[in-house]
DNA sequence: CTCCGGCGAG
DNA sequence: CTCGCTGGAG
């Protein structure tokens, strides 16, 4: 096993070589309710789908904001998110949050994000449709918590990567969060995801074309190449 | 563990 | 046509 320090350096160069294939990385929503929005949509889904009945929303809301969400109907709301996928089961999470931030935060989602972050999570937590990943998404990119949100990929990635083979998602988060200094966490995050999307699939992983397959205990065969 | 689901890629 | 897609709840 190699010493946490050597560990350190070794991602420092995948996230390297990642933001050489992908460019730098940066999220494109900020506004806390957007991104909760935009989260929850993705839920299970691919980004193309998922953005399309974010704009769809958005169009129909106006700006989006709790109020809104929370006067519309699910069956209303199913209907212009529909391409996402899943449409009644996040319509209705869609309209709970937005009714529980309206009750119980005055409509204002970054009154929750402004306390201690591990005050924020469980809040976040306690929202219907709100899990481990949705909530670091949002505190990642809306809170800039230096937190590594941990999806399928990253679960994928950490155990080809030799990163942990846990499937508890604190202990693989917290693997992570070990490697990657504070401040570049939410960049790593995009940047290993875009790795999971375009090249460490779960099914047919393309490690001959993969920018870190010289890194990567699993791409040993393509060490070469 | 199962279910929700439209959509594009292959 | 089949299959998987930035999960979460019951």
């Amino acid at each position: 096993m190699k010493g946490l320090a050597a560990r350190r350096k070794w991602m420092a160069e995948i996230l390297e070589a990642l933001r050489e294939r992908f460019g730098p990385m940066k999220h494109r929503l900020e506004d806390p309710f957007e991104l909760l929005v935009a989260a929850i949509l993705s839920q299970h889904t691919s980004d193309v789908n998922s953005e399309r009945a974010f704009e769809r929303l958005e169009k129909a809301a106006g700006r989006l904001n709790p109020e809104f969400l929370a006067g519309m109907s699910e069956r209303e709301i199913a209907k212009h998110i529909r391409c996402a996928g899943l449409a009644k089961v996040k319509a209705g999470r869609l309209r709970q949050v937005s009714k529980k931030i309206v009750e119980e935060f005055n409509g204002d989602l970054s009154k929750v994000l402004r306390r201690p972050v591990e005050e924020a999570r469980s809040l976040l937590l306690s929202f219907p449709g709100v899990g481990f990943k949705t909530a670091d998404v949002v505190l990642a990119f809306s809170a800039k918590a230096p937190v590594i949100p941990v999806d399928t990929h990253l679960f994928t990635l950490a155990r080809r990567l030799g990163v942990s083979d846990s499937k508890n998602y604190d202990e693989v988060r917290a693997a992570y969060e070990r490697l990657i200094p504070e401040g570049g966490r939410a960049e790593a995050h995009l940047l290993l995801l875009n790795l999971g999307k375009k090249y460490c699939s779960a099914r047919n992983p393309k490690c001959r074309e993969c920018p870190v397959r010289r890194l990567c205990p699993s791409g040993k065969a393509y060490h070469k190449l």
